[in-house]
RNA sequence: GUGGUUGUAGCUCAGUUGGUUAGAGCGCCGGAUUGUGGUUCCGGAGGUCGGCGGUUCGAGACCGCUCUUCCACCCCA
């Protein structure tokens, strides 16, 4: 056989040491403000039913899922006549599973599949990749991880409220400069009442979540081809119109402008309610009330949300929002649940553009033992024992290479501390200590490095 | 999925209208310095030019297909 070149399939990728370490840093980062709030892990296998995952997340979806071809021999209970081109109805014959496509859809399976386990409010994060067939772009992977918490099973805003300090102390944490846009699908769907435009819901939703990038142009002309007439664009504008006001002038217009809709009322409530929380909690991320952002996926009911990057252009870095029947398609009936999911890997090339890794990270070993040989390893191995034992993360050199190697590896491995014990050291009893940062050397006994080093 | 774009050493990139043995910087390895890295000096290794096929006396360069990268649309973390 030809030798082949190694690789990986489009859209994925290997993670070095450094990597994983940064990488790491995220996920203990997020998981550590997860459990902060009082949520608990889970996990669900990478694959599932398809008839879990197909129709959750519309059309687009569908065609975006990996499917796994049925084991065995696939073809022979095949009924469809295959000298017909109909990919869609063969494939529903020859594939069962799919790859996860997002945490959610399993999570509400989970839930409904364990419900005598679980008590309600259930407030669950998990960290696990998911897999999309979506073509590759920068910030834009086939596998990638989410980092989602949501709690089902309560509809209190408190709930709202608790998700925004969770990414408000997530991205302080991790340094990133970010800003959360929180809107309401009832608004979205109060607006579209009070237009005389319910049918057409979501081509409304679709252009006006466009807003940012295509501009107002772009947005009428995409309301036009959907068939919206010119004084209903003109009321859509209106709303547009308060684009730049603050939260509170936003809320003032709406109140008016939906004074008709019952279901626009209730979302405009909502969201006062949970931006009145702030009012009194301290905030470090900016909050903004986002009248155009809509999110594609259709299973949201209430409260949605998105973060970006305000240093770099990165498409959303967190977003989520109130689903109050996603469980419904399970058999369990008027469950509300809300929740959010983290990119990591968005978040990771964010953090590796503006280069805001603490450096500190990459340094796992804290201390090396130079090899001088059989001799000066069993002297160190015990010594090496006891550091362990307090805590220190440290290491020896494997064999007896040259100083010169062993101090590169040591420089390389960004190793802070290094131990030469040779002869002369092992003779009085010491050992000799270099500090790798300012090259400063000097002699102590065990207990003092011990001292130093914890 | 539609349209476009990219690929040359481990990394970042040069490479003339198709013409001898494909280059640089950084990194790596070795030496100057046999108990000292990060600075300096000297030397060295490393390439199926993404892959397959074609045109040509001759292809890194031209053509076809394919894989990959990035971009726009679509959608989204």
């Amino acid at each position: 056989m030809a030798v082949q070149k190694p690789s990986v399939p489009k859209g994925t990728r290997d993670f070095s040491p450094v990597e994983m370490v940064k990488r790491n840093f995220i996920f203990d980062t997020i998981k550590e403000v997860f459990k902060r709030f009082g949520y608990l892990p889970i996990e669900t296998p990478s694959m599932e039913n398809l008839t879990t995952l197909m129709g959750k997340y519309g059309e687009e979806g569908d065609k975006l899922l990996f499917k796994v071809l049925n084991s065995g021999d696939y073809l022979s209970k095949v009924k469809s006549d295959l000298t017909k081109a109909e990919s869609t109805k063969l494939t529903s014959e020859i594939s069962e599973k799919g790859l996860r496509y997002d945490l959610t859809v399993p999570f509400a399976r989970f839930v409904v599949q364990h419900l005598n386990e679980i008590t309600f409010p259930f407030k669950r994060y998990q960290i696990q990749p998911v897999w999309r067939a979506d073509r590759p772009q920068k910030g834009r992977y086939r596998e990638f991880y989410q980092c989602d918490v949501d709690v089902i099973g309560s509809n209190s805003l408190l709930n709202e409220v608790e998700l925004i300090q969770i990414i408000d102390q997530i991205f302080q944490k991790l340094n990133v400069n970010a800003e959360i846009k929180l809107n309401n699908r009832k608004i979205l769907l109060g607006i579209a009442e009070t237009i005389n435009a319910k049918d057409k819901f979501i081509e409304f939703t679709v252009a006006l979540d466009k807003w940012d990038k295509i501009g107002s142009e772009g947005v009428k002309n995409e309301l036009i081809k959907s068939g919206f007439s010119e004084s209903q664009i003109e009321d859509i504008f209106s709303v547009i119109n308060v684009i730049d006001q603050d939260n509170k002038h936003k809320i003032l217009f709406l109140k008016r402008m939906l004074i008709d809709s019952e279901t626009g009322l209730r979302g405009i409530e909502e969201v006062e309610t949970v931006l009145n929380y702030f009012e009194t909690l301290p905030l470090n991320i900016e909050l903004e009330l986002d009248l155009t952002l809509a999110r594609g996926l259709n299973y949201y009911t209430g409260a949605i949300f998105e973060v970006k990057a305000k240093d770099v252009a990165m498409g959303s870095l967190c977003g989520g929002g109130r689903y109050d029947d996603l469980t419904g398609v399970f058999g369990l009936k008027d469950v509300s649940g809300i929740g959010i999911s983290f990119g990591a890997d968005r978040i990771y090339d964010v953090m590796e553009q503006l280069n805001i890794f603490p450096n500190e990270i990459v340094a796992s070993t804290k201390v090396m033992f130079v090899n001088f040989g059989e001799k000066e390893e069993k002297y160190c191995l015990p010594l090496l024992q006891k550091l362990r034992e307090n805590g220190i993360n440290s290491e020896i050199f494997p064999d007896s290479a040259k100083i010169k190697k062993q101090m590169t590896y040591a420089n390389n491995k960004n190793i802070p501390f290094v131990i030469l014990v040779g002869e002369s050291e092992m003779e009085k009893g010491i050992l000799t200590l270099k500090d790798m940062i300012n090259g400063d050397q000097s002699e102590m006994i065990f207990e003092e490095l011990l001292q130093k080093l914890s």
